[in-house]
DNA sequence: CATGAATGAGAATTCATTCAT
DNA sequence: GATGAATGAATTCTCATTCAT
């Protein structure tokens, strides 16, 4: 099932979504029409309604695409590294990359304010969610950290806030905020 | 000049934004319309744009009110307190209470995202969070949390990232979050 | 009855008036709405109404007034001049202030198109008019031009039509134009 | 690319076009509303704004089509004459047909006006009646008429000034006019 | 696989006007 | 003599969506 057409119909399936992040980050959810989406992708409105049932489940799939991305980029973070002053160094690092203006960091942070009127989209968020912060804390844990799992939730989310005071305007280096957070993960020795 | 029907219009003018706060809280920034607004104020349409040159207008004045707000409501609590320890656990309370799926905490959220695409609103969100930010840093810095003003950066952003990580489901008790943040401000006594 | 609020009342009228000029001519009659009239004379919208019953009202009385001014500038250069050419040369010399750009010519034209959709209109405009023509044509006949009132009539198109085509961009001096005409107001002497 | 849709698609903007002339003559240029417009073509307000990027296009496309059609009717009268003075006669008598009051007169001056406030429009149509202008001047001096672009030009004004005049009730049969104008076109033989 | 035409609801905003004060 | 609040209809234009081709 790979006909010319069919690869032709895939490209423009791949481009919708892309332009869905992009729009979601630059007007916000409920921002994003099918005309301007059809027009970023390069496609007559009627493309948009060819491929996806409806605009919100095209926005839905491309959110959940994104974060999983970004979490998967994370767990392959911790695999690299060896202690979580490390892991924290690096997850910040990672969150530097978002400037918390580029399109995948606002979509995902519109995404999950969607989340909150859209019971779909919240458990399939939540759950992406959940599971690294999960796997984060048990990572933590086996590295002696106190509270693993707690810690980890915080350290997301410390994360998570600073992208969104990012957003609006905070500057706040993370070179400074791993320095305090740091603080949080340090095993007190002996 | 409150002649009775300036006092009503007043009285429309403070309907309005209230419900522009339950509305951005409920269907996001660019989901409140002129004609929902009007409805949940109980005037008609064209009574908004009465009172409002824009709907966009109306939208930032009333985030702008609804984040003073609880900012002021933090410098209070910052006032009632003794030490870092004490604060944090303040204020954390007084997150709780913002479930993350109140009114005013979400249309906060859609308020820092929105800012993102309007520079005006941008410039008066920031310029309150920086405030308060410094405030609280110097607050810390005086009672001896090595580097204030990030810490209290940091912290600033841990509540809104929970309050974020709350909209998408995942549950973690701001009592296990202080717990952890508490780490972060406890001055290392010897 | 002239107190010093009756006077001001009498300016704020006026004001509206030379508003309502300016404005049909730079937007078309239908173009002249309350607010803007009631902006460019710096007054607020209920004062229009206060002063005319309703905004054709006010546009009628203010292009009637506009064409009655430059009828009698058109009966002063007659009354200063001796011979048939001199007129013409005085009435385009007149036209030529009148560059079809600025604010009365233009009211007028867009009079006269109302005049066409307005009987009363029609009525005080066309009377105007007519009387002009009849007052020049007896004025050429009396002084040897065939035709006069057909002539009054032509010249007089002859001259809404250069400010017409002005409108449209079409650049021919008034100059140009006299050398013409002349030709048919010239008395052939034998 | 003729399918049934896309014939039926041409239909109806041919129907908006039109219904755009008349309307545009019935109620002035900036009294034309999509709704009226739409209305008037017999279809829905919708269809208006999918055929036309906005009613201001849409009147644009209509008046330059209609200015075009009378010029080139006018060219055809010069081809069809030999002399000045039929010349004059047959272009009179064609404006004659145009009573002042008909749908395609009104609009044309209604469009000269718009012209005035769009530059766009202006462009379009000054090009048009200069255009003409020349040729019927050079028709003219290559006929022995002294002057002939000015000449053609002050022909020309006096037409739309008649039919201008006609709009504000004027009565004066072109016969008189004509009768008048040949005046200026009568090469003087010795 | 794709599209051009169409639709009817809804978007923001402006309209002329009224009325109590 | 004047005004601020309000109204409801109208404005232009965009919406998500459908459907015949």
């Amino acid at each position: 099932m790979s006909s010319p057409a069919a690869v032709r119909g895939q490209a423009v399936r791949g481009r919708l979504l892309s332009a869905a992040v992009e729009l979601i980050s630059e007007r916000g959810w409920s921002g994003v029409s099918t005309r301007i989406l059809a027009q970023r992708a390069g496609v007559s409105a009627s493309v948009v309604h060819y491929h996806f049932s409806s605009v919100d489940v095209l926005l839905r799939e491309a959110v959940v695409g994104v974060i999983a991305r970004v979490v998967s980029e994370l767990d392959a973070v911790l695999a690299r590294v060896e202690t979580p002053v490390e892991a924290v160094e690096a997850i910040f690092a990672t969150a530097e990359e978002y400037t918390g203006a580029d399109a995948p960091t606002l979509a995902g942070v519109e995404a999950i304010l969607a989340a909150g009127r859209d019971v779909e989209l919240r458990d399939r968020i939540g759950a992406v969610f959940e599971e690294f912060r999960h796997r984060f804390g048990s990572w933590l844990a086996a590295r002696g950290v106190a509270a693993g799992d707690d810690t980890a939730a915080v350290v997301v989310a410390a994360v998570d806030g600073l992208v969104l005071q990012r957003c609006a305007g905070v500057q706040l280096s993370s070179g400074a905020a791993v320095a305090v957070v740091r603080r949080l993960v340090t095993v007190e020795e002996e």
